[in-house]
DNA sequence: CTGAAAGCGCTTACAG
DNA sequence: CTGAAAGCGCTTACAG
């Protein structure tokens, strides 16, 4: 139970414990013959340096924290979408010897993240999930404030400059309504998720400009909004039956997958089919959009690569703090996405 | 950028530094008003005491470690089932003022987890998605003889002592092959996962319990392989196909949903619709379960449950070990799960 | 009830 | 190229 400590190593390898420190962490000139005798002596009995020091001696805690939603929440969210994201950060993190750090929101709604950096717990963090709310504002100005790093996914704040890893929804959407226009869609509803969310503008306004650029009216009243969970979608289902029994509607295009599958199982008890009766197209390309009779269209996002992203930026803004530079400006990365056409358009 | 430090606290409030420590740790006994005064210095310099030197102090990380199979193959598994189980032990931990660190396995096959424990990076840890190989346990084995605290979810090793959490999927096998065989099937086949998953085999076990219990022969013939993705499920499909024409097959039980909706996508090209040509139940309670057409009749399993069991079950042994307890003998945790009726069956 | 001091196990500037 | 020593910011046994 008793940790082999370096002094073991140093007295075995016939050296100070400083050089024992400076072999293992490659740094200065060493004697190779001094290096070899102390990795021998190291390696000979099992000396692990204690991860806990270093980090206090060096005043870093080599953790990345990740913010996600409090937890009960997380299950609104699609676990697709985390999970995607995560392993790319986790991946990248790896590759650069960062610990993850899983911080879920304060149930409270307390927005306390600069408390963690100040308490040492983290050196940077990326935010998943983060909507738009005075709270959240308030926190992100304090970390910019303070020059601790972070990195935003899939959120946008316009006017801040904060790192931001997003992808182009407002393409994506775009090229979605694009394609159901040209399919002889002229009725297109669309199904929005909550406008906290900087993305679900973006898709409003690829919606938007696809419907004018095909010359269609933009009409209000086939604008909807849901959670971005599928019950959302399924509750507006009797409405939307109405409607496209009414001829006002013909194809629908929601803001994410969940949501469309929602939909598209909630018509069916109206006998309406997807692809057959009215277009639908989702958003995600999660698994759910590939499993569903009729499989769904989409329009896939590079969350892996978002999460990957986010990750080396911060890596990089680390990095540079080692090396004294000042002021860093924020790096706003946009990610293509791509429509895929499936069954139900 | 400065950090405001323990000194400054204790020179407001006109004490010692050690007192600020005692009263920032309610340890001791302390005079009220010494304790108002130091509160109320804390408070106005904001003094964030660092996490670093307090783990550095007490030699302890609180940290547990969450053990996920390296970042590719995380999405060979359902992103489901580890979200949700990541959300119990996230809510348990925050709870107990535990943080989470994920590691995702080395890609190389290394499985070095006591290194984690000895570099002080975690004080106990969580094992996801761990299968029967030499290297894992003779890494296990190792952390148990290190008296490493750590525990399983959803895999045993019987023969050993180990904390574990699992789900009776013995008996969850055996109801939704007894619902199967209730419904009129006697030609039941069997789709299981590795057999490196131990609950691999308690399915097995439930399937043919749940044959024998019904005076029905279990044969070989019947009982097919796949890796739990969806894909195997769909490759599967057109053997499937044959066998259930050929009136050899009359219902399927899938040891997961992923399983169970691949074959069902993949036995549509064949004209063989699940509840109405053939039985199908799958297992896990997915999201997926839900969205198909028709829907999937199914085991649900307590995942989130799962992960906070395994958290208190950590916490317990780690708090023993703190008040000086010797040998803990391991926690063996077993939930029970629920089969439910679907469409497809 | 409180202070002075040792100690946790490293890193690293300084001196040689 | 290497050693002696200061310092990182806490906790806690010891003394009073």
């Amino acid at each position: 139970m008793f940790a082999i400590s370096r002094k073991e190593v140093a007295r075995l390898a016939g050296v100070s414990e400083a050089t024992v420190s400076r072999v293992l962490n490659n740094v200065g000139p060493i004697k190779p013959e001094t290096r070899d005798k102390v990795l021998q002596a190291a390696s000979e009995v099992g000396y692990v340096p204690s991860a806990l020091a270093q980090q206090f001696a060096r005043k870093k805690s080599d953790n990345v924290g990740v913010i996600l939603p409090f937890v009960p929440k997380v299950q609104l969210f699609s676990t697709f979408y985390f999970s995607q994201i995560l392993s790319g950060i986790g991946e990248a993190a790896q590759k650069h010897g960062y610990n993850l750090l899983l911080i879920f929101r304060d149930p409270a709604g307390n927005r306390n993240y600069s408390h963690l950096f100040r308490a040492q717990k983290i050196d940077a963090c990326i935010m998943l999930g983060s909507s738009d709310s005075e709270e959240e504002r308030i926190a992100l100005a304090e970390l910019e404030r303070e020059k601790f790093p972070f990195c935003l996914v899939n959120q946008q704040y316009s006017e801040e400059n904060y790192n931001t890893v997003d992808a182009d929804h407002v393409t994506g959407s775009y090229e979605a309504v694009k394609h159901l226009i040209t399919g002889g869609h002229q009725r297109i509803a669309f199904i929005n998720g909550p406008i906290q969310f900087s993305n679900s503008n973006d898709r409003f306004r690829g919606y938007r400009q696809a419907l004018i650029d095909a010359k269609l009216p933009v009409d209000n009243e086939l604008v909807f909004s849901g959670n971005y969970s599928r019950t959302s979608g399924l509750q507006l289902a009797p409405e939307l039956a109405r409607r496209i029994k009414d001829n006002q509607i013909s194809a629908i295009f929601a803001a994410n997958d969940r949501m469309a599958i929602g939909v598209m199982n909630g018509l069916v008890p109206f006998g309406l089919v997807a692809g057959r009766d009215y277009g639908l197209v989702g958003y995600d390309n999660s698994d759910g959009a590939k499993i569903v009779t009729p499989s769904l269209s989409t329009v896939t996002v590079p969350f892996y690569e978002m999460g990957q992203q986010a990750m080396e930026i911060l890596v990089a803004d680390l990095n540079k703090k080692t090396a004294q530079q000042q002021r860093m400006t924020a790096n706003k990365v946009l990610l293509p996405v791509a429509f895929i056409k499936r069954e139900t358009s």
